[in-house]
DNA sequence: TTGCTGACATGGT
DNA sequence: CACCATGCCAGCA
């Protein structure tokens, strides 16, 4: 019963979540947790992290039709933690995420430990709602969160 | 079926 | 600045 519903909760959810993610600019990143607002539930950072998890790869054979959405087609690469970090989930899960950040020109730093991160003051993008959403945003000035209140 | 894990965030110590 | 506890809930064993 609730189990058909249920998956239907999961898609959109997800649905909603890979469309936001594609809107991300090239060269710019934000994070699990702003997706989860843009898509109408910002007390689930982790359910965001799950999607990109699932994310599956384009298909390699041109006879069948690759997923709708894929990391071919979603800038997974875009999506980092609140602080800037990239999560190492893995051996070499982050340096690959890295790698994929520097390819479109965004500065990856790395800590004494070899931890990853992304100067969120220059690179971060975080819109308080999605530019699809906007209805075309006509004009007015970009805003400048040069302020970036670093205090080390 | 039940229970634990986890591509996070936030607030408290 | 670094940890620790809690909320969330889809996957997975």
């Amino acid at each position: 019963m609730a189990r058909g519903e249920r998956s239907e909760e999961v898609w959109a959810w997800y649905e909603a979540v890979y469309e936001a993610i594609q809107e991300i600019p090239h060269g710019r990143v934000t994070s699990y947790g702003h997706i989860a607002r843009l898509v109408g539930k910002p007390e689930r950072p982790r359910q965001v992290g799950v999607c990109l998890k699932n994310l599956p790869s384009p298909s390699t054979d041109p006879s069948k039709t690759s997923p709708r959405w894929n990391s071919g087609n979603v800038p997974w690469q875009r999506v980092i933690s609140a602080s800037g970090r990239i999560s190492p989930r893995g051996p070499s899960g982050a340096s690959r995420h890295a790698a994929a950040l520097r390819a479109e020109n965004v500065e990856v730093n790395q800590g004494a430990m070899g931890e990853l991160t992304v100067d969120l003051g220059r690179f971060g993008w975080f819109p308080d709602v999605l530019p699809s959403e906007a209805g075309l945003v006509e004009s007015s000035d970009e805003e400048n969160e040069e302020e970036a209140a670093y205090h080390t």
